[in-house]
DNA sequence: ATATTATACTACCTAATTGGTAGGAATACA
DNA sequence: TGTATTCCTACCAATTAGGTAGTATAATAT
């Protein structure tokens, strides 16, 4: 689970609209592109796995945009994360059914250490860092 | 710091010598191939990064090979990891000088995220999984 | 209506990384 | 001196990361 540029644009695009959950204004890309200097297009492309299944509040055209459905402290940081990073296990064989797994000394520390991660992100949310 | 094949195959290892530490005999990357079906020159690539400042005692030629020079439990898994993988924080901004750090508000975050990761692997050994 | 400002969708592209392979030189020991 | 081993350097193919580009669709202001 190494998080990249998607994780932490999300991460980016999820503060923002925390932000400025009390306003319920509608928060275009356009906008969050601009003040934190990320690719438009990019921001675009990230969006349509962080927006699956309705996440967010969505309005198209004039004064449109994104805002949150929720309030800040509704959505874990571990949720977004695994949204548009997948599963966040730091090893392929957890969660990937590995044959060896019965011989295999390292797979109970890779499962510790899977626990641990997942234990941490989800046990955060979006207010804890606004 | 997702964990490729070559943190897992160096774990295999260092179990694998773990397992024969008792009876102080060289293992060659060869038997360690065979058992594990892993590809001998990979492993022998994955062996310039972890015997890095003589972590291992080795011997050439005839019953040459690797064992560890000292006890299992004195063989921390981060440790291990950190010399094949390189550093281990989940994001590239964590030691790497980010500029936006100041108002960054997922930096606190990946700095707990990346603290609770390295805590979990330094506190574990070999000996803990023999 | 229609111009403007958004999101939604589809396709493409380049550089870096991952996960190897190959071959020979140096070394230790029987 | 032959055999088994590590050491060193170079190469390589497939995948992933991190984008770019263009067009369709939708909502609103005028």
């Amino acid at each position: 689970m190494r998080i990249g540029t998607r994780g932490r644009y999300a991460l980016t695009i999820m503060f923002y609209l925390g932000s400025n959950y009390d306003s319920k204004r509608y928060i275009s890309l356009k906008e969050i592109s601009d003040n934190e200097g990320i690719s438009f297009k990019y921001l675009e492309k990230i969006m349509v796995d962080l927006n699956k299944d309705n996440y967010l509040d969505v309005l198209r055209g004039n004064n449109g945009g994104y805002r949150l459905k929720k309030d800040p402290k509704e959505y874990s940081i571990g949720e977004i994360l695994r949204r548009v990073e997948g599963d966040l296990s730091p090893v392929d064989c957890i969660n990937s059914g590995c044959t060896r797994e019965k011989k295999c000394k390292s797979y109970p520390f890779f499962e510790g250490l899977n626990k641990e991660i997942n234990k941490f992100v989800d046990s955060k949310n979006l207010a804890d860092y606004l």
